[in-house]
DNA sequence: CTGAAAGCGCTTACAG
DNA sequence: CTGAAAGCGCTTACAG
């Protein structure tokens, strides 16, 4: 019972005395096998360590059995490091992935370069996850493409009318809108937004809207002097919270709009000698692991990964086979911690952050708007 | 010039009125096709979006241009957290497959449940790279297997004599060694270790050794009443602190062999009111990115991720194209934050752990051993 | 430089 | 319940 090489369908058939026909059937638990022949083939394929040879079946299937996930990331990354919430969703849909007896590739694309990839048509896989933060407007196009080529796919990210494809998201509107109303709650009143609040990001722009709305909500105005822009790094996050601290106007918290940019701003407010949460309260965005390493801790928006992994896959499973999906909006949890300044006493004589205050704090070593 | 579906290599042929055969081997750059032809037929791929069915090339061809990675997880890890040591190397893994031309599937085994996962004999992959700490006693008889159906593989992990298969791996033992000679360095004396140092886990046993080693250069033995095994989780290492603090010897130092652990550790430790690093300092391993948000930002010996990412695609490669390969141990670096205690007067009159200290201490919450 | 043909290992109507 | 046969879309000797 020994065949040179992996073992194929027809060896298994001549060892079952059936044909290799009947070795594929049996193999697939085709219901109109006698199953004492079923039995036999399973077992000589078992001590063959035979395994179905998935570039035949699936060209003859013309299917793949396999996803794969785009991950999108902003160039001016350093190219060693994921955002951390990405990684956490990486997770989440291989598992996923994994349950539903499918297979995951996955591929790290350059926004600059040319990128449908392929996967798809090239019968790779069935379908694709698409998974980043990058400026909106460059890739729509591509989106477009993907959409006139029939291809399956699913976007992580803001669920916007009239967008190409189907999108699954976490409702950032909402996130932005817990975040401010909880400092809000907590006697902060001038409250500044730290992220790309553009069209080109679409999720950090709706985690802006959420914020402005809290703020109206409590009639205020937002400030647009307590405002910066920000891609989703530590060091975008630091050089924002310089240049809205370098504007010298009164600050008593920052909504920022991802964790990154909060742990970077947590770090400027500190050079400067200003306590968080004492002098100014801090809330992030994704929960990422670091969160609550941070010194202070940070209070920050948390995205379900997990729920957000397996819809993802499900949504997209649906698409392959033809059936209808839906684009949905996952609520976002308020992950209360040290950096908001939950546990603090009454606010009203709390110290905030002015002019002086900046002047007198320490300098920290990176400093971008000279100034 | 319109074709319904996908197109294939047949439709190219007829619009450029040449074969088949032609058109496959002007797409795969086949040296002696035509000039004029291979424009031709390329201009139509281009022109149709065709793509190489990859199902029916690598059926023919018996290769599939893609590796798999099989992440292996402790089960007793809460399975919505990869240790964030992986995610980098997957990061550089995949970094250094797309480079290659290679796709990479990739794939989160149960150490519970049956995984040589047959991707190389279903054909889905031409060789696995295998990454993750577990019991490695649990698993070498299914290397054992993968070597005897001659499978390609590579495995991330302790660089063994006699072990089956080829390992790239970090010089664990160079960095036990460096971590414990830098607090020795600094003054400390009573230093503990942490971690998992058994048989079935080489890299942590390893990581020991340099540890033992380096107290031994120093006319020192290592206490067994300053070491706690822990495996890879924060949980881990807050209660084999515990155990240790709770046994009440002199402590002024601890070599984790995670940064998980000392995360953990620092916890128990900053629990029972006890300084780091003034009273006890911490040094961990891995520097995964939350090392730097620990407070004190934590002292750690790094392993190159892009470095090991490549080699191990690279040394994987090799195999697979049938030539030579070596293993190889990567030289770790350590990098020197607070937590060590670097920046600290000299230590002769330094307080340190005892039993004193313990008892006074803060409790914390969660006590594994009741003594 | 190009074409006709075989064949990679399956799956699945079609017959019986 | 089973077999003979076609065919998925390529690649690559073999001829010319």
């Amino acid at each position: 019972m020994v065949v040179k090489g992996k073992a194929n369908s027809l060896d298994i058939a001549h060892l079952a005395g059936v044909s290799q026909a009947t070795v594929s059937r049996a193999l697939r638990g085709h219901p109109a096998v006698n199953r004492a022949t079923r039995e036999r083939v399973m077992e000589i394929a078992r001590q063959l360590n035979y395994q179905v040879d998935k570039n035949a079946s699936n060209l003859r299937t013309q299917q793949s059995g396999t996803l794969a996930v785009l991950l999108f990331e902003d160039p001016t990354v350093d190219d060693s490091s994921i955002n951390p919430f990405f990684h956490s969703m990486l997770g989440s849909i291989t598992r996923a992935c994994a349950q539903r007896g499918y297979d995951l590739l996955i591929s790290f694309q350059q926004l600059s370069r040319d990128w449908h990839a392929d996967y798809e048509d090239s019968h790779k896989a069935d379908g694709l996850i698409l998974l980043g933060y990058g400026d909106y407007r460059e890739y729509r196009s591509r989106l477009e493409a993907l959409v006139a080529q029939g291809t399956h796919f699913v976007r992580w990210g803001a669920v916007l009318a009239g967008q190409p494809g189907l999108s699954i998201g976490c409702d950032n509107h909402a996130g932005g809108l817990a975040a401010t109303r909880h400092l809000l709650s907590l006697g902060r009143r001038r409250i500044g937004f730290l992220g790309h609040a553009s069209q080109g990001a679409p999720e950090f722009l709706e985690r802006y809207q959420g914020y402005a709305c809290a703020l109206r909500e409590a009639e205020l105005t937002p400030d647009p002097l307590l405002q910066a822009e920000a891609i989703s790094t530590e060091q975008a996050g630091r050089e924002a919270a310089e240049l809205v601290l370098a504007r010298g106007a009164r600050l008593d918290a920052l909504v920022c709009a991802s964790d990154l940019i909060a742990i970077g701003a947590l770090r400027a407010l500190q050079g400067h000698g200003l306590r968080v949460p004492e002098d100014v309260a801090v809330v992030g965005y994704d929960d990422i692991p670091m969160a609550q390493y941070a010194h202070p801790a940070l209070t920050s928006v948390q995205q379900d990964t997990r729920r957000a992994g397996e819809l993802l896959v499900d949504t997209l499973l649906r698409l392959v086979h033809g059936e209808e999906a839906q684009p949905v909006k996952l609520p976002p949890l308020l992950m209360v911690r040290q950096s908001c300044g939950a546990g603090l006493p009454a606010p009203p004589t709390r110290r905030s952050a002015t002019v002086t205050a900046l002047r007198s704090g320490a300098r920290s070593g990176t400093r971008r708007t000279p100034r």
